[in-house]
DNA sequence: TCTGGGGTCCTAGGACCC
DNA sequence: TCTGGGGTCCTAGGACCC
C-alpha cells in the first residue's frame, strides 16, 4: 500500500511471488454443456430470471457463438431474443434463420455450485501439492486467486498448463489462466486470452505488458472511472503509469492510488482466503407497481429467505435493510440497527415491512432486504460472555417485537456518567 | 430493449462520548 | 461562554465486481 520503503514491508516482495489467477470460461454455459452435451459448439445464452418460452430475465452468460450474435452479459433478454431467436421460434417463423438462432437456458445454482465445488478441489489439490501452506482465493463462482510462490518462475508455466489439463479433465470445463506476481496483473493476464488461454507475465514483463492495454481492462475501472481518465486525457494502462498521483487521488480518493499503482504493475496484496461474509441479502424484480399489497407481499417473503440464509450460515445480525429501486432505476437503501445481534426472522420480517412504508406512495420495479453486521462468534461460542449477551438480545428483541418504542438506533447501554 | 441478483469497499455527514 | 481533538457508530449513496 504504501511506497517501498514503508517500514513493515519486505523490500523485494513482488519478484518472487508467482500468483495464480484462475478463470473459468464461460462458466454458466460450460456447466449447462456439461450436463446436456448437445448443446457444445451452439450458440447459447444462460438467463437470469429468465423462463423457458418467456423474454424476462437478463443475460448471465452467453457463449462465445451468442456473443457472434451481439448478445452480451447483463443485457435483458427480450434485447437477446432479437439478437439471437430461440431455435423452436426460429423453426415456427419462415422470417427467421434457425442457423442463425440459439438456445436459453434458465440459470441453476445449485448444479454450478456442484460443478465450482469440483473445480475448487481440483485447485487446492494442486496447490497443497506444490505447498502444504499454499493459498488459494475463492473470489466467486468461477474465479480463484493462487499463491504458488513455492513452484518459483522457472516452472510457473508448466504448473499452470497443468493445472488447466487437470480442471479440464477432472471437472469438464475450461479455465484460462494468468501467472503474474501480483493479484491484479495475474487477474488482467487471465482475460487477455479468453477461452481457453494461459498468459504467463513474468516479473520484467509487468511493465510492456500492462502498458498498451485500455484503462477498462485493469481490476477496478468500470464506465465512470473510464469516462473520467478519458477526461483527463488516459486511455491506456500506460498513461494511467504515467499520470500524476496527486491529481488522480484528488478525482478518485484512495480508488486513485490503487488503479495507479495497478496500472503500473504493483499490488501488495496477499493471497488470502475470503473470510466470513459481511452482509446477506435477496433481491427481486418485478413488473413496475405501487400497490402496497404486492410490495409488502414481496418484502416478506425476501425478509423469510435472508433471515433463513443468515440462520443456515450461523449468522446473527445487528442491522436490518431495505432496498427500494423506483423508475428509471434509481436506488434507495434504508437500514435500521438494533442494540445488540439476533437471528429473528420474524424481527427481520417487521423491520423490513416498517421501512419499507416510507416508500408506500412510490411506484417501484425492484425490492431487496438485506441483514448486515453480521456475528459469526455469538452463534457458535456458547461461552459465559455470549450467555449473557443472549440475555441482553432477548430483552432487547422483545422490545422490538413490541414496536417503535424500542426501535432506537444507538441503544448503548449505559453504566454511569463518567465527565471528562 | 428500459437494466438480474449477490456481494465488497469507500465516502461523507451527523450524533454522541470523553 | 467558547474553544477543541480523538474516537466510535450510524445512515445513505455510489462505484465496482462476478
Amino acid at each position: 500500500m504504501e511506497g517501498p520503503l514503508s517500514p513493515d514491508r519486505d523490500p523485494e516482495p513482488d519478484d518472487r511471488r508467482v500468483v495464480c489467477h484462475v478463470d473459468m470460461d464461460c462458466f454458466y454455459a460450460a456447466c449447462e454443456r456439461l450436463r446436456e452435451p448437445a448443446l457444445a459448439g451452439e450458440p447459447l445464452v444462460v438467463g437470469m430470471g429468465y423462463e423457458p418460452g418467456e423474454d424476462i430475465g437478463a443475460v448471465a452468460t452467453a457463449s462465445y457463438e451468442a456473443r457472434e450474435y451481439g448478445v452480451e452479459s447483463a443485457m435483458p433478454i427480450s434485447e437477446a431474443l432479437e439478437l439471437l431467436p430461440r431455435k423452436v421460434d426460429a423453426a415456427r417463423d419462415d422470417g427467421l434463420s434457425v442457423a442463425d438462432a440459439g438456445f436459453y437456458r434458465p440459470v441453476d445454482m445449485d448444479f454450478y455450485e456442484s460443478v465450482s465445488h469440483d473445480v475448487r478441489g481440483i485447485l487446492h489439490e494442486a496447490v497443497e501439492t506444490a505447498d502444504s501452506d499454499g493459498t488459494v482465493r475463492e473470489v466467486s463462482i468461477d474465479e480463484a486467486y493462487l499463491d504458488v510462490s513455492v513452484v518459483g518462475w522457472t516452472d510457473a508455466r508448466a504448473f499452470a498448463a497443468d493445472l488447466r489439463g487437470r480442471v479440464e479433465a477432472s471437472a469438464g470445463v475450461t479455465a484460462s489462466v494468468g501467472v503474474a506476481p501480483n493479484m491484479s496483473t495475474a487477474k488482467v493476464a487471465s482475460d487477455h486470452d479468453k477461452p481457453d488461454g494461459l498468459v504467463v507475465v513474468r516479473p520484467d514483463e509487468v511493465g510492456e505488458f500492462l502498458a498498451p492495454l485500455s484503462v477498462d481492462e485493469l481490476h477496478g475501472v468500470g464506465p465512470v472511472t473510464a469516462d473520467l481518465l478519458a477526461d483527463l486525457g488516459v486511455e491506456t494502462a500506460g498513461d494511467l503509469a504515467e499520470t500524476d498521483l496527486d491529481t488522480l487521488e484528488a478525482e478518485l480518493g484512495s480508488r486513485g492510488r490503487a488503479i495507479h499503482q495497478h496500472a503500473r504493475g504493483v499490488d501488495d496484496r496477499e493471497v488470502e482466503p475470503v473470510g466470513k461474509p459481511k452482509s446477506l441479502s435477496s433481491e427481486k424484480a418485478l413488473s413496475t407497481t405501487d400497490e402496497g399489497v404486492t410490495k409488502r407481499e414481496l418484502v416478506e417473503r425476501l425478509a423469510v429467505e435472508v433471515a433463513d440464509r443468515a440462520r443456515s450460515k450461523g449468522a446473527l445480525y445487528k442491522t436490518i435493510g431495505v432496498k427500494v429501486v423506483t423508475p428509471p432505476f434509481d436506488v434507495h437503501t434504508r437500514v435500521q440497527s438494533l442494540s445488540g445481534p439476533v437471528d429473528d426472522p420474524d424481527l427481520v420480517e417487521e423491520v423490513a415491512r416498517d421501512l419499507l412504508a416510507e416508500f408506500d406512495d412510490d411506484r417501484v420495479r425492484k425490492l431487496g432486504v438485506r441483514v448486515s453486521n453480521l456475528d459469526f462468534a455469538a452463534a457458535d461460542q456458547p461461552s459465559l460472555a455470549s450467555w449473557e449477551r443472549d440475555e441482553e438480545t432477548e430483552q432487547t428483541v422483545s422490545e422490538h417485537t413490541r414496536g417503535e418504542a424500542g426501535r432506537d438506533t444507538r441503544g448503548q447501554t449505559t453504566f454511569g456518567d463518567f465527565d471528562a
